[in-house]
DNA sequence: TAGTATATACTACAAACACCGTAGATGCAA
DNA sequence: TTGCATCTACGGTGTTTGTAGTATATACTA
């Protein structure tokens, strides 16, 4: 059994993201790459990646003095449940519906489109 | 100045979804429309709609001796800036990222990427 | 070695969320 | 007109979330 993972909560999906995207950070790093421009207190972000660490969705090492964190659990997992869910609840299990939102709201390039295609093309069910 | 929307919360969000997709609802239909498979207590479901419409979120009218509640903001805003905040705190601002996510994870027909490819082209940039 | 900066651990707390029970109104049916 | 079913209104509770302060350890620096 593969552990069931305990749903983010919204905030820690972003940190989880980070970690993803850029590889393990210290407390104080996290605070600078947060994708929201909300301001925080260090020592908030300290306890965020504590209670992560505590529900398992994070480990840590020691570098210095310092504790580098790291995700524990796979950005296909979480972010894939985490897809599937909203095309559920919010778009009435249309993944198209999805789609279609996506691309009215996300102002995008020409390349854009052309990796989309591209993406859309690599599918092994695409050409059926 | 469009008022801003007060973000609604996950159930919220459902519930929205609920009656943009099928239109109007009492109470009693809504919880049995509800996407996910969770039981609820009906008086939860009414407390929900009440605390909604307090925001802004929804209106109702009256018919026999019950509420009908109808939705008070639209779709496209409150779903586009769903979007758009996913794609930011969650996909490191590419929209491509998200739909690669999303492909992988809903199984979909032929069809489905039929229509998705549609879509693409439809838009407006597609072809530049 | 004394002082300063930075780190962590621990605790606390307010607001939001999801949940539901109870009480009272309303309509219908016998 | 009495009783039953169904509805709304209101209140309340346990939990999660996001936030940050305080106390303490650790390391560097003058």
């Amino acid at each position: 059994m593969t552990s069931k993972i305990e749903k983010p909560s919204d905030l820690e999906m972003q940190f989880l993201c980070v970690l993803w995207g850029r590889g393990p950070c210290t407390a104080r790093e996290m605070l600078g790459l947060l994708p929201d421009g909300k301001e925080r207190a260090y020592t908030t972000v300290l306890s965020v990646l504590q209670v992560m660490e505590k529900k398992g969705l994070l480990g840590h090492s020691r570098k210095g003095n310092a504790n580098v964190y790291y995700p524990n659990v796979a950005r296909g997992d979480v972010l894939g449940s985490f897809m599937k869910r909203m095309v559920t609840n919010l778009f009435g299990g249309s993944p198209t519906a999805a789609m279609q939102l996506l691309l009215e709201e996300g102002e995008m390039s020409p390349e854009d489109f052309q990796r989309m295609r591209q993406v859309l093309d690599d599918q092994p069910e695409g050409d059926k």
